[in-house]
DNA sequence: CTTGACTCTCCCCCCAGGGGAGGCCTTGAG
DNA sequence: CTCAAGGCCTCCCCTGGGGGGAGAGTCAAG
């Protein structure tokens, strides 16, 4: 019989440690003194600290390791938790993968350019779009598109955020393939030539321009470069999202806030 | 101005978020109002926001981030951050990867053998040793060694643990050079031929043996095995730990506890 | 005027323990 | 025998980045 200092000395583990697994009935003493509360370990317990604490090394959390040791486990069953664990450890050193790659970019970025490229992969929601689709002159053009928008839709668009789509896969200097619409939370009835469709949660990149249009074409350069360097893939035609502009519009505002948005799709 | 529920969608943070983030100087919203303590946000704070949640992407806590967002921050120092990040950042990828690799072995071990493989690295702490050392017939003649050493101490290692610990690096059938003692907290004085030394903290690879020592060779088997696989190399003399014995020590009890150590350092 | 959607603060919860206070218990030394 | 040191007990608060919910106040549209 050890005193529980004496047998935490054994497997390096704190009092603390086996005061909770105590506790959570993971590991309860040989013996409890009912007199003092003193916990008493015997040797034979070693095997299942033991036991915890590789199992701790795989990675269960406490509450598995609980259900793994009970009794009667079959073999089948703890192969089974195994596999699903390994699933996840996969997933978590993809993870910490992907993150070294994103640190190691912005590294190496910082070294040609003293601003942070402010680049982020957010998973949006489904969110409705009332929009109009058509081939405009150039990219500029699209502001008297959202004006069309904005005045078939009239109150009903009022606080809505500005979006356009762009459906050509490439750079154009004209004919440029189109779409202007803004951003609902519901779906909303609407008349020719608008449509109003839903656009499906999906993972984007998105980067967060600020100033003038002039810089958009910049923007859209280094954030296909970030998206391919950073373990993902172009799925789609980008956005635009009009986060923030004045009125009348210009070209050139040092306010403007623009976020451009690729969805992508992991290559790794 | 954006109340704190339409400044949360624009970027996809829950209110809760910002809240957190007003609490801890990270992000206090543009305008409080003093009566009714309602949240409002300007779409100028966007791009602080998007900064945060990038570095947060980047593995940052917010306190570091905080530091980050402060006024006149050297580029230098984000710079250093950022390599700091980078080699954690990296040294969590190695850790991640290294408890796939055990957790595969697991897997992989379990197809052949219904039990596990209860290994654990350990880092000890620093202990004493009072010991003797010499050459003996075979492993089995250890215990007289140990004999030879309690007798010498007689009480003051009564409650000590015996170790053995095997010098030759290959096994051998005679003339094994062994040395065996008791662990100890503190040094000790004693005489020849018992020498007292430190054993210093070290990482060991450790397997819990049960039962009878004529399985121990393939213990010894599998935990170097398992060492090998699981990215490590051994680095030093391997030690065995008496846990439990009975006496008189019989080479055969089903409920001996012998812990295997190997000092071990990383290769990968 | 009402109703439903927002927002506020405050409190507890997660996980695997760590740190410490205050008090009882054991053990070895004098 | 007593005394002091060190073990051990329970209880409470802390970690990080929020999540969940209660109860109450606020806002905007019909």
């Amino acid at each position: 019989m050890f005193a529980i200092g004496e047998f935490s000395r054994l497997e390096q583990v704190t009092v603390k440690t086996l005061r909770l697994y105590d506790e959570l009935g993971l590991l309860p003493p040989a013996r409890v003194d009912a007199q003092t509360g003193y916990r008493h370990y015997s040797s034979a317990q070693l095997p299942r600290l033991n036991r915890i604490l590789v199992l701790k090394d795989l990675g269960f959390d406490l509450a598995a390791i609980g259900r793994l040791l009970e009794r009667d486990l079959p073999v089948a069953e703890l192969r089974g938790m195994l596999a699903l664990r390994q699933e996840e450890q996969r997933a978590a050193v993809a993870a910490e993968k992907l993150r070294l790659r994103r640190v190691e970019l912005a590294l190496a970025e910082l070294e040609r350019n003293p601003e942070l490229m402010e680049i982020l992969v957010k998973t949006g929601k489904a969110q409705w779009l009332a929009s109009v689709r058509a081939t405009i002159p150039n990219y500029q053009s699209v502001g008297q598109l959202c004006g069309q928008v904005f005045a078939a839709l009239g109150a009903k668009a009022f606080k809505a955020t500005p979006i356009a789509i762009w459906h050509d896969v490439e750079y154009r200097e004209s004919e440029v393939d189109a779409e202007a619409g803004v951003l609902l939370d519901s779906p909303l009835e609407v008349s020719a030539p608008l449509l109003c469709r839903e656009l499906p949660a999906v993972e984007v990149a998105a980067y967060l321009h600020r100033g003038s249009y002039q810089a958009l074409p910049g923007a859209y350069q280094r954030l296909s470069r970030w998206i391919e360097a950073s373990g993902w893939r172009i799925a789609g035609p980008a956005r635009e999202v009009y986060l923030h502009v004045g009125y009348p519009v210009r070209q050139d505002d040092e306010t403007y806030l623009t976020e451009i948005q690729f969805p992508v799709e992991r290559t790794v």
